[in-house]
DNA sequence: ACTTTATTTTAGTAATAACTAAATTATCGC
DNA sequence: GCGATAATTTAGTTATTACTAAAATAAAGT
């Protein structure tokens, strides 16, 4: 239990759980998904929560299928979600950021900081 | 929520929160029960279990005295529990071993292991 | 066999964290 | 106030860890 817990208590390790919670992903996916850190980091973060029975890993051709174990994330899915609500209010705050200054509608300048 | 789960990682932590599972406990007292450890040392876990909130703490006269926030623990009970059932195998293992040690009883000493 | 693609592993670095010993703060009884 | 007790904080050390870049492994297609 002392491996669960030492692997969850890193945010980027969890980052890679919520995105094998749904369906499986390839080492290389997931690095797609990851921008700001190289795949070597990623594939020893990957063999980390594999160790700590975390992930299903798969072999399928030259590529290495990863999963969530949710049974065994289960007791730890509140504090996991917990993050992953605010990462969503982040991406979301982002797109309004971006739609705001991608193309600014009507009476929208008036917004801007003054000076 | 990222506190809660870094505090969680380290098994001296988990093995204060197990102290103060039950009942409240002084600083002194936690670290009297921790015999490998300064105090200073376990001042400074209990500053990262209060941070996170995991625990409460309350001043009376000179002492402080800490106690589990279990509603905020909830989810990583189980967690929890494996280590600390653990640690309780172990002990009774020691406490089995030390008996076995001290005083053969009568009959015991066809339990030894032959030669 | 050679090349390409997918992934892991290794060596090395910088940041973090658990720890100790010592200094500091705070509260009690005198 | 002074000394004693309880706890926290600080400075410094050592071990661990997240990371990068590069080398190694492995499977597929040519």
């Amino acid at each position: 239990m002392n491996a669960a817990l030492v692997a969850l208590a890193t945010p980027r390790r969890r980052e890679i759980l919520r995105l094998v919670w749904e369906d499986e992903r390839s080492a290389g996916a997931i690095h797609a998904a990851l921008p700001d850190v190289t795949f070597g980091a990623v594939s020893q973060h990957l063999r980390i929560l594999f160790d700590a029975g975390l992930v299903f890993r798969r072999a399928e051709g030259r590529g290495r299928y990863y999963r969530a174990r949710r049974r065994a994330l289960g007791p730890f899915r509140s504090a996991l979600e917990a993050q992953w609500a605010g990462a969503l209010d982040r991406l979301k705050l982002l797109a309004e950021l971006e739609d705001a200054r991608r193309g600014p509608r009507a009476g929208f300048r008036s917004h801007r900081r003054r000076r």
